[in-house]
This record gives C-alpha cells, structure tokens and sequence, in this order.
DNA sequence: CGATTTTTGTTGACCTGTCAACTATCCTGA
DNA sequence: TCAGGATAGTTGACAGGTCAACAAAAATCG
C-alpha cells in the first residue's frame, strides 16, 4: 500500500469520492506523513520530538529570539511553545537571558549542547529535504513553495465564506 | 501580522534562517491553518469535527465502507477512527450493518441525518475549496496535487535516510 | 502623570492523535 | 483439519496540541 493510487483522475472518478479532490485534505494527508518520518528521524537520532527540532531551528545557531517572536513565525500556540521551552531550558537545551529593557520577556538562544545537537541534525534534515525535493518535477519544485505561501494566506483571511 | 511575508526569497535569505526553506515545516504550517479554518467552518454550520467530516466524505453519500477500508485509504489511525465511528454511530450520524459474510467486520454508512448533514455542507466545502484553488495561479494548481502524491510517496519510502 | 489597553509569558482544563496490546474472526497450506 | 499467521476492530495509556483565563510588565494617550 506505499504506492501513490487511488490520486489519478481515473481512480478518483471511478471511486467518485470527491474529498480525493480535496486540496486541504490532501495536504494535511501528506503533511502527517511527512511529519511522522521527520519525527522518527529526530526521535532517533537526536532524541528531539519535531517542535524541539522547530524550535531550534526557528532560534537558528547563531539567533537569539523571544518566545513570541518564534511563536508568531511559526504561528505556534503560545502556550505550546512556552511548555516546550521550559522542557528544553531545563534539558539544557536552550539559555533564557532576560531582557534587561523589558522584563517581561527572554532572549533564548542554543546552548553549547544544543548548538552541538543542531549542527549534527541540520545536515541529516537538509539531505532529507534535498531527497524530498528530488521526488518532485521542475515545475512542482518551482510551484510548491509559492503555493503554500498563497494558500496559507487565502486560510489566513477570514473574509470569504460563510 | 496576518500577512504572508517571512516567505519571500529576500527576508528568507534577509535572516537567515534554514527552517524556512524546510518544505516539511511550510507544509505543515500550511495545513495547520488551513485545518483550523475549516474545522471553524464545520463546528459552527454542522457541529463536526474536521475528522468526522472526512469519515463522512470518506464513506460518502452513497457508499458503504469498512473501518479499516477507510483507515487505509485516508493513512488514519485505526483506535482513533475506532473511536470517532463509534461517536458517530451513537450521535446517529453513522449506520453501521455487520457484514454477514465476515464477522469481523461492518459496512458503514451514513444515516439519513447524516447524509442529510453531508449533502448540505459538501456544497460549502466545495464553494471553500474552490475559492483556495482560485488563490493559486494556474501552474500551481497543476503541480500541487502531483506534487502532494509524490512527496506522500516518499514520505512512506523508509530506504533513504540513516 | 494616571487610567486604560496591549503585550509577554505561564498555567489549567480539555480534547485529540499516537502507540501498543489485545480479542475475535478469518485465511492459508501442509 | 488444524496450526500459524493475517486481518478487523477495540481499548488503555500517554504525549501532544488547543483554548481560555490569568498576572506582570510595558505602551498608549488623555
């Protein structure tokens, strides 16, 4: 069952199940899959679940960020990212500085540790994605990112359908 | 910021930031906000979750399926679609008749409320899903569906990464 | 100033998805 | 025919995401 049917036009039509057609469902079908191998990946290799990788990322190596700065980014759940955070300052993962011009928020950077995860996973992640962009087309490769960014955009306006 | 920027080539490049171009990470956001809005949709005109909804166009107006039947099309969990069927049968949304011929096993599908649920807002969910393909140009509406399938497909290919 | 609003981050309650174990039924093949 | 294995579906435990309320600090603006 690891093969790509039941997408053609031919099975759609035949099984006539039009939520094959669905761009939302699709997406997200894909999207959970696509998660499920990063995240056994991480799991393995780095012991991180997929938001400590994205929180490290979102930080970057070298960054220095506020817990709402990454949550707006990423259009976290601020809640979420602040108990995966905590995790992650307690396992010594990231540094939490205080800002000193406002003292309601911190500078969160990698740790030495975390630094060192990170530069051991990003290449592992980059090749992953090099692999994945290599499955598409030229033209797939060209189209998918400019979609993803208008359709997050069309799921971002509330001013269309009742 | 309900803005699509942070996408650009430019403000990607600008800081610098690798996660950006992670296409697992851009779907993902993508879908998760693209789930929210139609969960939003649902809750509020039919009182579904976006799961039932899809267990509903999964087995369809006509159709008569089995749990695993769907669970296998769709990649869901087996205990989770367990679970949501049963609510669904319960709140009689689902008729579930056992298979005669095999007595593991039922043919679902949708009751009358159901189906009279489900005509009504497929029309909705297909005006929204026409208004999401008219967001994109006509390139990227040729390439997302295929490239979808073939990044599923190597999603479930587990012979490349270490 | 000072009252109001906004923003940052934390917390608790809740719901859902995930993973694994389990029973019951069916199929396969010597 | 019957032992082994595969399949259908259920269940429990648990990590994870979601939502809303909240305190503290800062910004706004009369």
């Amino acid at each position: 069952m690891t093969n790509g049917q039941d997408t053609t036009a031919a099975s759609v039509a035949e099984n006539a199940n039009p939520i094959e057609t669905f761009l939302t469902y699709r997406l997200t079908r894909t999207s959970w899959r696509l998660n499920a191998q990063a995240s056994r990946i991480l799991r393995d290799q780095a012991g991180l679940s997929l938001t400590q990788w994205r929180v490290m990322a979102l930080i970057g190596p070298q960054g220095t960020r506020t817990l709402s700065d990454i949550a707006r980014q990423a259009l976290f759940d601020k809640g979420q990212l602040s108990r995966c955070v905590k995790g992650m300052t307690e396992a010594g993962l990231i540094r939490a500085v205080p800002d000193p011009g406002d003292q309601r928020q911190s500078f969160l950077s990698l740790s030495q540790e975390g630094r060192r995860i990170f530069d051991r996973m990003l290449p592992v992640m980059q090749r992953r994605q090099t692999h994945l962009l290599d499955s598409l087309s030229a033209d797939q490769r060209a189209a998918i990112f400019p979609a993803l960014d208008r359709l997050l955009d069309a799921a971002l306006r509330t001013d269309f359908a009742p």
